[in-house]
DNA sequence: CGCAAGTTTGACCGGCCTCAATACCGGTGG
DNA sequence: CCACCGGTATTGAGGCCGGTCAAACTTGCG
């Protein structure tokens, strides 16, 4: 099925947006952490033959859009994204940010359509993985149809988190919640926990945290006065992760 | 392995809490719209054989509670439940209403333990599923196994849904947004969609709605004001559904 | 029937939104 | 290299929505 493994250099991004092939999961730099983690390397090896292809998503452009056919998910492989659902008169909220390694497009199982627009926050690029047939490959893999029911769990239990933010946190509360969240995730992905580049905007962060660009401005000026974090831009540097966690 | 089929009665309401045998789906009066619905009868017979038991919860009883072990999702029988999510300082974000024929505990999968409460507001029953059993069956009987991962797709769905509304309505959309989402599903299970009984106590409408109690009464004053409809106490008469939509 | 729980309504206040002006930054082209 | 420019970010002033506190009323359960 899979083309005979070829190095990354083979498809160059000089065709950006096209398809590309995969390398294979086992190469993977973000295997760790990613979907196909905790398979046999027979399992690995049965996965690695549906996820064919990769894609290349420049920042600003769509993987996927509201109402879209489902027919795939993904696993980011480089980049970072956003979910967006909008209402009829354009308000949009955004329900996640996602990094390498996080699996997007579950919640266009449902209804075979996707239910909001994901976006690139940055140049990136996904594995595309044919749900069809991961599908197939489940009813043969037990281990794999755990790990896919795991996410989409993992995913109802991510989405609470954001529901309790959303429905009874206050501003300086949210960006708090919000900061450490990404604190965490950088830090399980290698990086400083404490400092950081912020890849999407004042308003992207406000259409996630429920709240309008200028209060996160606010919020981040009010942090760094109280001493808790420095900024400059997108640049972050978290001073007092103890004081910020106590809200 | 599951009992010879009794009638409900033989397993009486004067022992409540106690697990009492299941009449099986195939006899339910929900079976439409619940889980198995869709499932050959083939396969019912098999995902009836695992369910064998089912579960009084008396109104302000806990199903389960946050951090308890994830063993059994269950569907409701009868009656209704909040799912609540609470933070540190006890604060608590509902995250759902759920009437007869929805799944419950769906949260739990991800870390084998659930995340927060389900708790019955009035006094309720459910289908208990095993879910040791129900993820063998799951890899025999694909439909089965498609179902449950469109449960959880639309887990996500509703719960983004919710997201949006906590993340961009003001007070009176959100409650406008949510009695339309009550009328739906009436209507679904084939009550009137204009008149019917609210389970839940203004409070509890607020911690779902991301508001207090007191500006929820003040909302359906304002309704009620505008004349798109009636309420006394509990009961809840829509007098003008289209205007209602137009929030 | 009586009491506790739930609901309604009012007055006041504060946090966040709105509107607006200015500053900053990164990229592009002269 | 630097000037320019659009998008992004910061900060301020003022207003409004919804929270808070409080009191009166209703409901329904024991």
């Amino acid at each position: 099925m899979r083309p005979p493994k070829t190095t990354p250099q083979a498809t160059p991004k000089t065709t950006p947006n096209a398809a590309s092939t995969n390398a294979g999961c086992s190469d993977c730099s973000m295997l760790s952490g990613c979907m196909p983690n905790n398979l046999t390397s027979e399992e690995l090896r049965l996965f690695d033959s549906i996820v064919t292809a990769t894609r290349l998503v420049k920042r600003g452009e769509a993987l996927y859009r509201a109402n879209d056919e489902f027919q795939s998910i993904y696993a980011v492989r480089a980049g970072s994204f956003k979910t967006v659902v909008m209402h009829r008169d354009g308000r949009e909220q955004v329900t996640g940010f996602h990094f390498a390694g996080e699996v997007l497009g579950l919640d266009g199982l449902h209804s075979r359509r996707h239910i909001g627009d994901t976006v690139a926050i940055e140049d990136s690029s996904v594995c595309i993985i044919p749900y069809a047939l991961l599908e197939a490959l489940c009813a043969e893999s037990k281990p794999l149809q755990q790990q896919v029911l795991r996410m989409m769990s993992g995913e109802i239990v991510r989405e609470s988190a954001l529901m309790m933010l959303l429905g009874t946190m206050r501003a300086e509360e949210r960006l708090a919640s919000f900061l450490l969240n990404l604190s965490s995730r950088m830090e399980a992905r290698g990086y400083s926990p404490a400092e950081f580049h912020l890849r999407m905007t004042r308003e992207e962060m406000g259409n996630y945290l429920g709240m309008k660009l200028e209060t996160v401005s606010r919020m981040f000026s009010k942090f760094q006065r109280d001493g808790l974090l420095e900024t400059r831009g997108k640049r972050i540097r978290i001073v007092d992760l103890e004081a910020l966690a106590r809200v």
